[in-house]
DNA sequence: TCCGATTAATTCGTATACGCTCTATTCGTG
DNA sequence: CACGAATAGAGCGTATACGAATTAATCGGA
Protein backbone atom coordinates (compact mmCIF):
# COMPACT_ATOMS: atom_id res chain seq x y z
CA UNK A 1 0.00 0.00 0.00
CA UNK A 2 3.22 2.69 0.84
CA UNK A 3 4.73 1.01 -2.17
CA UNK A 4 6.23 3.85 -4.56
CA UNK A 5 3.32 3.97 -7.16
CA UNK A 6 3.77 4.78 -10.60
CA UNK A 7 1.81 7.89 -12.15
CA UNK A 8 0.01 5.13 -14.10
CA UNK A 9 -1.39 3.60 -11.07
CA UNK A 10 -2.90 6.98 -9.63
CA UNK A 11 -6.44 7.71 -10.33
CA UNK A 12 -6.27 11.33 -10.48
CA UNK A 13 -3.36 11.11 -13.10
CA UNK A 14 -5.46 9.04 -15.24
CA UNK A 15 -8.31 11.28 -14.59
CA UNK A 16 -5.66 14.21 -15.58
CA UNK A 17 -5.09 12.51 -18.91
CA UNK A 18 -7.84 11.30 -20.11
CA UNK A 19 -9.66 14.66 -19.15
CA UNK A 20 -7.17 16.09 -21.90
CA UNK A 21 -7.51 13.80 -24.32
CA UNK A 22 -11.64 14.29 -24.07
CA UNK A 23 -10.74 17.82 -24.42
CA UNK A 24 -8.63 17.67 -27.47
CA UNK A 25 -10.67 15.18 -28.98
CA UNK A 26 -13.88 17.36 -28.97
CA UNK A 27 -12.44 20.50 -29.78
CA UNK A 28 -11.60 18.51 -33.33
CA UNK A 29 -15.34 17.03 -33.17
CA UNK A 30 -16.92 20.43 -32.41
CA UNK A 31 -14.13 22.78 -34.60
CA UNK A 32 -16.10 24.37 -36.68
CA UNK A 33 -19.26 24.98 -34.97
CA UNK A 34 -17.53 27.41 -32.40
CA UNK A 35 -19.49 24.56 -29.98
CA UNK A 36 -16.56 23.28 -27.30
CA UNK A 37 -16.95 20.47 -24.29
CA UNK A 38 -17.90 23.17 -21.67
CA UNK A 39 -20.53 24.57 -23.65
CA UNK A 40 -21.72 21.33 -24.53
CA UNK A 41 -22.14 19.89 -21.03
CA UNK A 42 -23.85 23.28 -20.11
CA UNK A 43 -26.20 23.02 -22.48
CA UNK A 44 -26.98 19.44 -21.81
CA UNK A 45 -27.12 19.83 -18.18
CA UNK A 46 -29.84 22.97 -19.10
CA UNK A 47 -31.89 20.90 -21.05
CA UNK A 48 -32.31 18.36 -19.05
CA UNK A 49 -34.03 20.04 -16.35
CA UNK A 50 -35.47 22.72 -19.00
CA UNK A 51 -34.13 25.31 -16.65
CA UNK A 52 -31.62 26.00 -13.97
CA UNK A 53 -29.98 28.73 -11.75
CA UNK A 54 -26.19 29.73 -12.50
CA UNK A 55 -25.69 28.50 -8.84
CA UNK A 56 -27.83 25.27 -9.44
CA UNK A 57 -25.62 24.79 -12.50
CA UNK A 58 -22.59 25.41 -10.64
CA UNK A 59 -23.76 22.67 -8.45
CA UNK A 60 -24.57 20.13 -11.17
CA UNK A 61 -21.36 20.22 -13.20
CA UNK A 62 -18.69 20.92 -10.14
CA UNK A 63 -17.36 23.91 -11.94
CA UNK A 64 -17.41 27.47 -9.65
CA UNK A 65 -20.02 29.53 -10.63
CA UNK A 66 -17.10 32.35 -11.63
CA UNK A 67 -16.41 30.26 -14.56
CA UNK A 68 -20.16 29.99 -15.81
CA UNK A 69 -20.69 33.45 -15.75
CA UNK A 70 -18.71 34.71 -18.02
CA UNK A 71 -19.64 31.16 -20.09
CA UNK A 72 -23.58 31.55 -19.84
CA UNK A 73 -23.12 35.05 -21.27
CA UNK A 74 -21.06 34.36 -24.09
CA UNK A 75 -23.79 31.43 -25.23
CA UNK A 76 -26.25 33.86 -24.27
CA UNK A 77 -25.00 36.23 -27.38
CA UNK A 78 -24.36 33.54 -29.66
CA UNK A 79 -28.00 32.64 -29.13
CA UNK A 80 -27.95 28.69 -27.62
CA UNK A 81 -29.25 29.49 -24.49
CA UNK A 82 -31.52 32.23 -23.11
CA UNK A 83 -30.27 34.50 -19.45
CA UNK A 84 -32.91 35.89 -17.56
CA UNK A 85 -33.22 37.50 -13.92
CA UNK A 86 -35.77 35.95 -11.42
CA UNK A 87 -38.45 37.74 -11.16
CA UNK A 88 -39.18 36.18 -7.69
CA UNK A 89 -35.27 36.36 -6.64
CA UNK A 90 -33.57 39.13 -8.57
CA UNK A 91 -30.11 38.09 -7.28
CA UNK A 92 -30.51 35.22 -9.52
CA UNK A 93 -29.86 34.28 -13.16
CA UNK A 94 -32.05 31.63 -14.85
CA UNK A 95 -30.76 29.93 -17.67
CA UNK A 96 -32.47 27.44 -20.41
CA UNK A 97 -31.78 26.28 -23.70
CA UNK A 98 -33.15 27.98 -27.15
CA UNK A 99 -35.21 26.32 -29.12
CA UNK A 100 -32.09 26.99 -31.78
CA UNK A 101 -29.75 25.38 -29.08
CA UNK A 102 -31.72 21.89 -28.36
CA UNK A 103 -31.09 21.71 -32.21
CA UNK A 104 -27.12 22.12 -31.83
CA UNK A 105 -27.44 20.06 -28.93
CA UNK A 106 -29.31 17.52 -30.44
CA UNK A 107 -26.45 16.91 -33.34
CA UNK A 108 -23.77 17.73 -30.77
CA UNK A 109 -25.03 14.43 -29.02
CA UNK A 110 -25.30 12.14 -32.30
CA UNK A 111 -21.65 13.03 -32.91
CA UNK A 112 -20.16 12.10 -29.35
CA UNK A 113 -22.47 8.72 -29.11
CA UNK A 114 -21.16 7.97 -32.66
CA UNK A 115 -17.70 8.83 -31.46
CA UNK A 116 -17.61 7.13 -28.20
CA UNK A 117 -19.44 4.13 -29.97
CA UNK A 118 -16.72 3.93 -32.55
CA UNK A 119 -14.13 3.67 -29.59
CA UNK A 120 -14.43 0.49 -29.02
CA UNK A 121 -15.12 -0.27 -25.40
CA UNK A 122 -17.06 -2.36 -23.14
CA UNK A 123 -19.82 -1.06 -22.24
CA UNK A 124 -20.35 -2.95 -19.19
CA UNK A 125 -16.78 -2.24 -18.02
CA UNK A 126 -17.18 1.34 -19.06
CA UNK A 127 -20.25 1.62 -16.86
CA UNK A 128 -18.42 -0.21 -13.83
CA UNK A 129 -15.48 2.64 -14.24
CA UNK A 130 -17.90 5.53 -14.05
CA UNK A 131 -19.93 4.35 -11.97
CA UNK A 132 -16.44 4.15 -9.63
CA UNK A 133 -15.79 7.55 -10.81
CA UNK A 134 -18.75 8.90 -9.29
CA UNK A 135 -18.08 7.78 -5.98
CA UNK A 136 -14.48 8.94 -5.96
CA UNK A 137 -15.80 12.39 -6.39
CA UNK A 138 -18.24 12.17 -4.07
CA UNK A 139 -15.80 11.49 -1.56
CA UNK A 140 -13.04 13.98 -3.01
CA UNK A 141 -15.69 16.99 -2.79
CA UNK A 142 -17.09 16.15 0.57
CA UNK A 143 -13.08 15.30 1.99
CA UNK A 144 -10.92 18.11 3.76
CA UNK A 145 -7.33 16.93 2.47
CA UNK A 146 -4.41 16.98 4.66
CA UNK A 147 -2.31 19.94 4.07
CA UNK A 148 1.70 19.78 2.90
CA UNK A 149 4.06 21.99 4.31
CA UNK A 150 7.13 22.99 3.05
CA UNK A 151 10.24 21.32 3.90
CA UNK A 152 13.03 23.57 5.89
CA UNK A 153 15.48 23.31 3.30
CA UNK A 154 14.76 26.04 0.39
CA UNK A 155 16.59 25.77 -2.83
CA UNK A 156 20.05 25.43 -2.31
CA UNK A 157 21.35 23.79 -5.51
CA UNK A 158 20.79 23.54 -8.93
CA UNK B 1 -27.67 1.76 -26.55
CA UNK B 2 -29.22 4.72 -28.31
CA UNK B 3 -31.45 5.79 -25.06
CA UNK B 4 -30.91 9.52 -24.62
CA UNK B 5 -28.10 9.25 -21.86
CA UNK B 6 -27.56 11.09 -18.89
CA UNK B 7 -24.79 13.23 -18.52
CA UNK B 8 -24.07 11.03 -15.06
CA UNK B 9 -23.83 8.18 -17.69
CA UNK B 10 -21.39 9.57 -19.89
CA UNK B 11 -17.62 8.67 -19.78
CA UNK B 12 -16.39 12.29 -20.62
CA UNK B 13 -18.87 14.15 -18.00
CA UNK B 14 -17.44 12.04 -14.76
CA UNK B 15 -13.65 12.64 -16.26
CA UNK B 16 -14.68 16.06 -16.51
CA UNK B 17 -16.04 16.69 -12.98
CA UNK B 18 -13.65 14.46 -10.86
CA UNK B 19 -10.57 16.31 -12.73
CA UNK B 20 -12.02 19.29 -11.31
CA UNK B 21 -12.51 18.21 -7.75
CA UNK B 22 -8.93 16.45 -7.99
CA UNK B 23 -7.93 19.93 -9.10
CA UNK B 24 -9.42 21.91 -6.35
CA UNK B 25 -8.36 19.03 -3.96
CA UNK B 26 -4.60 19.28 -4.51
CA UNK B 27 -4.68 23.07 -5.30
CA UNK B 28 -5.85 23.00 -1.32
CA UNK B 29 -3.66 20.36 0.03
CA UNK B 30 -0.44 22.63 -1.61
CA UNK B 31 -2.02 25.65 -1.33
CA UNK B 32 0.79 27.21 1.11
CA UNK B 33 3.52 25.58 -1.06
CA UNK B 34 3.62 27.26 -4.07
CA UNK B 35 3.11 23.83 -6.10
CA UNK B 36 0.00 22.74 -8.05
CA UNK B 37 -1.36 19.47 -9.34
CA UNK B 38 0.35 19.89 -12.53
CA UNK B 39 3.79 20.59 -11.32
CA UNK B 40 3.37 17.88 -9.27
CA UNK B 41 2.71 15.14 -12.02
CA UNK B 42 5.80 17.14 -13.56
CA UNK B 43 8.18 16.43 -11.13
CA UNK B 44 6.93 12.94 -10.38
CA UNK B 45 7.43 12.42 -14.13
CA UNK B 46 10.77 13.62 -14.32
CA UNK B 47 11.95 11.41 -11.25
CA UNK B 48 10.28 8.19 -12.39
CA UNK B 49 12.69 8.45 -15.46
CA UNK B 50 15.37 10.50 -13.96
CA UNK B 51 15.37 13.28 -16.65
CA UNK B 52 13.05 13.89 -19.87
CA UNK B 53 13.08 16.19 -23.13
CA UNK B 54 10.04 18.48 -23.23
CA UNK B 55 8.93 16.53 -25.97
CA UNK B 56 9.28 13.28 -24.30
CA UNK B 57 7.45 14.94 -21.26
CA UNK B 58 4.42 15.84 -23.33
CA UNK B 59 3.97 12.61 -24.65
CA UNK B 60 4.07 11.11 -20.70
CA UNK B 61 1.74 13.65 -19.66
CA UNK B 62 -0.31 13.85 -22.80
CA UNK B 63 -0.29 17.46 -23.21
CA UNK B 64 0.89 19.70 -25.53
CA UNK B 65 4.31 21.03 -25.56
CA UNK B 66 3.75 24.61 -25.26
CA UNK B 67 1.78 24.10 -22.30
CA UNK B 68 4.59 22.56 -20.03
CA UNK B 69 7.18 24.85 -21.82
CA UNK B 70 6.53 27.53 -19.64
CA UNK B 71 5.86 25.41 -16.52
CA UNK B 72 9.14 24.27 -16.81
CA UNK B 73 10.92 27.48 -17.04
CA UNK B 74 8.99 28.64 -13.57
CA UNK B 75 9.66 25.35 -11.95
CA UNK B 76 13.41 26.07 -13.15
CA UNK B 77 12.80 29.13 -11.77
CA UNK B 78 11.70 28.25 -8.05
CA UNK B 79 14.49 25.85 -8.04
CA UNK B 80 12.55 22.24 -8.08
CA UNK B 81 13.72 21.20 -12.04
CA UNK B 82 17.19 22.03 -13.92
CA UNK B 83 16.68 22.88 -17.25
CA UNK B 84 19.56 22.47 -20.05
CA UNK B 85 19.97 22.15 -23.65
CA UNK B 86 21.04 19.00 -24.42
CA UNK B 87 24.66 18.88 -25.94
CA UNK B 88 24.07 16.19 -28.43
CA UNK B 89 20.93 17.81 -29.87
CA UNK B 90 20.45 21.42 -29.15
CA UNK B 91 17.04 21.52 -30.18
CA UNK B 92 16.56 19.51 -27.17
CA UNK B 93 15.63 20.85 -23.76
CA UNK B 94 16.15 18.42 -20.80
CA UNK B 95 14.94 18.71 -17.48
CA UNK B 96 15.52 17.14 -14.41
CA UNK B 97 14.58 17.25 -10.77
CA UNK B 98 16.98 19.09 -8.58
CA UNK B 99 17.51 17.68 -4.63
CA UNK B 100 15.57 20.18 -3.58
CA UNK B 101 13.00 19.05 -6.04
CA UNK B 102 13.27 14.98 -5.05
CA UNK B 103 12.42 16.77 -1.30
CA UNK B 104 9.50 18.11 -2.45
CA UNK B 105 8.37 15.62 -4.44
CA UNK B 106 8.53 12.99 -1.61
CA UNK B 107 6.55 15.42 0.99
CA UNK B 108 3.95 15.89 -1.68
CA UNK B 109 3.74 12.09 -2.21
CA UNK B 110 3.38 11.30 1.25
CA UNK B 111 0.25 14.00 1.34
CA UNK B 112 -1.48 12.68 -2.02
CA UNK B 113 -1.38 9.09 -0.57
CA UNK B 114 -2.34 9.60 3.33
CA UNK B 115 -5.26 11.72 0.94
CA UNK B 116 -6.63 9.51 -1.37
CA UNK B 117 -6.28 6.82 1.38
CA UNK B 118 -8.44 8.88 3.79
CA UNK B 119 -10.87 8.72 1.11
CA UNK B 120 -11.74 5.06 1.48
CA UNK B 121 -12.17 3.96 -1.91
CA UNK B 122 -12.17 0.26 -2.72
CA UNK B 123 -8.97 -0.14 -3.61
CA UNK B 124 -9.50 -3.52 -6.10
CA UNK B 125 -12.28 -1.09 -7.55
CA UNK B 126 -10.07 1.73 -7.93
CA UNK B 127 -7.51 -0.62 -9.63
CA UNK B 128 -10.09 -1.67 -12.26
CA UNK B 129 -11.40 1.84 -13.20
CA UNK B 130 -8.04 3.38 -13.29
CA UNK B 131 -7.32 0.43 -15.50
CA UNK B 132 -10.35 1.26 -17.92
CA UNK B 133 -9.65 4.71 -17.80
CA UNK B 134 -6.40 3.86 -19.52
CA UNK B 135 -7.32 1.76 -21.96
CA UNK B 136 -9.84 4.83 -23.25
CA UNK B 137 -7.25 7.16 -23.20
CA UNK B 138 -5.67 5.05 -25.78
CA UNK B 139 -8.69 4.59 -27.61
CA UNK B 140 -9.08 8.68 -27.82
CA UNK B 141 -5.69 9.68 -28.43
CA UNK B 142 -5.54 7.27 -31.10
CA UNK B 143 -9.09 8.05 -32.65
CA UNK B 144 -10.18 10.75 -35.24
CA UNK B 145 -13.45 11.95 -34.43
CA UNK B 146 -16.79 12.34 -36.29
CA UNK B 147 -17.09 15.73 -37.11
CA UNK B 148 -20.27 17.82 -35.98
CA UNK B 149 -21.84 19.97 -38.52
CA UNK B 150 -23.75 23.26 -38.16
CA UNK B 151 -27.31 22.90 -38.85
CA UNK B 152 -28.65 25.09 -41.76
CA UNK B 153 -30.51 27.59 -39.53
CA UNK B 154 -29.06 29.70 -37.45
CA UNK B 155 -30.20 31.58 -34.04
CA UNK B 156 -33.46 32.82 -34.88
CA UNK B 157 -35.45 33.24 -31.41
CA UNK B 158 -34.31 34.15 -28.06
C1' DT C 1 27.36 17.66 -50.13
C1' DC C 2 23.41 20.36 -50.14
C1' DC C 3 18.70 21.45 -49.73
C1' DG C 4 13.97 20.14 -48.65
C1' DA C 5 11.51 17.63 -44.92
C1' DT C 6 11.20 16.72 -40.24
C1' DT C 7 11.57 17.63 -35.40
C1' DA C 8 12.03 20.60 -30.97
C1' DA C 9 10.86 24.32 -28.58
C1' DT C 10 8.75 28.83 -28.22
C1' DT C 11 5.45 32.60 -29.00
C1' DC C 12 0.80 34.25 -29.67
C1' DG C 13 -4.04 34.54 -29.04
C1' DT C 14 -7.91 32.46 -26.85
C1' DA C 15 -10.74 29.51 -23.62
C1' DT C 16 -11.48 27.44 -19.20
C1' DA C 17 -10.74 27.17 -14.45
C1' DC C 18 -9.80 28.76 -9.67
C1' DG C 19 -9.86 31.75 -5.17
C1' DC C 20 -10.75 36.20 -3.37
C1' DT C 21 -13.45 40.15 -2.99
C1' DC C 22 -17.32 43.14 -3.84
C1' DT C 23 -22.19 44.41 -4.46
C1' DA C 24 -26.99 43.54 -4.47
C1' DT C 25 -30.67 41.06 -2.77
C1' DT C 26 -33.14 38.18 0.40
C1' DC C 27 -33.71 35.84 4.81
C1' DG C 28 -34.34 35.50 9.83
C1' DT C 29 -34.69 36.88 14.25
C1' DG C 30 -35.84 40.03 17.54
C1' DC D 1 -40.02 46.38 10.67
C1' DA D 2 -35.08 46.71 11.14
C1' DC D 3 -30.66 45.06 10.81
C1' DG D 4 -27.05 41.53 10.74
C1' DA D 5 -26.30 37.07 8.27
C1' DA D 6 -26.53 34.45 4.31
C1' DT D 7 -26.83 33.86 -0.65
C1' DA D 8 -26.27 34.95 -5.78
C1' DG D 9 -23.61 36.88 -9.34
C1' DA D 10 -19.90 39.37 -11.19
C1' DG D 11 -15.08 41.25 -11.52
C1' DC D 12 -10.11 40.70 -10.81
C1' DG D 13 -5.80 38.42 -11.06
C1' DT D 14 -3.52 34.14 -12.00
C1' DA D 15 -2.68 29.32 -13.74
C1' DT D 16 -3.38 25.76 -17.12
C1' DA D 17 -4.70 24.24 -21.51
C1' DC D 18 -5.09 24.29 -26.67
C1' DG D 19 -4.08 25.13 -31.96
C1' DA D 20 -1.56 27.73 -35.30
C1' DA D 21 2.48 29.92 -36.67
C1' DT D 22 7.51 30.71 -36.11
C1' DT D 23 12.40 29.75 -35.59
C1' DA D 24 16.31 26.85 -35.02
C1' DA D 25 18.57 22.48 -35.49
C1' DT D 26 18.97 17.92 -37.50
C1' DC D 27 18.10 14.38 -40.85
C1' DG D 28 17.99 12.14 -45.48
C1' DG D 29 18.04 11.64 -50.25
C1' DA D 30 19.52 13.00 -54.89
Amino acid sequence: MSELSSLDDMACFQVYTLHHAFGRYYQAAFAETGFTYPKFVVLKALAEKKELSLSALSARLGVEANTLSPLAKKMAAAGVIERARDARDERRIVLRPTTYGLTLLQEAEKIAMENFAALGINQGEAERAIAVLSKIRTAVEKAKPGRMRLPEAGPENG
